[in-house]
DNA sequence: CTCACGTTTCGACGTTTATCTAAACATCAA
DNA sequence: TTGATGTTTAGATAAACGTCGAAACGTGAG
């Protein structure tokens, strides 16, 4: 748990968490998005992946980015119930216009 | 949104919160819960000081940690919404005695 | 094989962090 | 005032962090 909240207390990773949401997308990719050094990055994605935030996965010369949502999931829902809250999934049906 | 994050990266300080929930209590109280020196304690408390979760009152000799539950609530609101989810503030207690 | 490309690793540097002991400060009681 | 109690500050140290440029690594194209 402290590992994600240390992960996410830099503005650049939660940035790329954010970009991630999208989708799966590679180092250079990610780092095009940041005025840092492509070593800085490597660095803050070592980060991401030591907190389980993230996987890597290669495909060529390239190195492709996943978001792991479950883990964020995880730490956050755990923590937010200590406190009493409630922390709900992705609601995936705001198709719903039903509500006389 | 950082010094959140980074309030809450450290066990310590995560713990910290989580007895102020009970209610308000001393620097001394909170620092006989954990195994660090008072000195170290104070340091933890003005990171939570610093990041706005909690509140100081001096009473007398002591000083008296207050929760700033909206601040957490608004840190974690902000950024659980970037990923879709939703997080509930704390269910009432029903505490309520008379509902005449 | 050789080369360029995408990525990570290696040192290095200055800053921040967690921790301690010792000292200082503040307040109450005798 | 003196002393005891509760808390913070000062100063020190070792580790971790964010950052960089340069070098190394892995891979696909020619």
């Amino acid at each position: 748990m402290s590992t994600v909240f240390k992960a996410l207390s830099d503005p650049t990773r939660r940035k790329v968490l954010e970009l991630l949401r999208k989708g799966p997308m590679s180092a250079g990719d990610l780092a095009d998005h940041f005025s840092v050094s492509k070593a800085t990055m490597s660095s803050h994605f070592a980060v991401l992946r030591e907190a389980g935030l993230v996987v890597s996965e290669k495909d060529g010369k390239q190195v492709i980015y996943h978001l792991r949502l479950t883990v964020l999931e995880d730490a956050l829902f755990e923590f937010t119930r200590l406190f009493g809250w409630s922390l709900a999934p992705a609601e995936e049906k705001p198709t719903e216009k039903e509500t006389p």
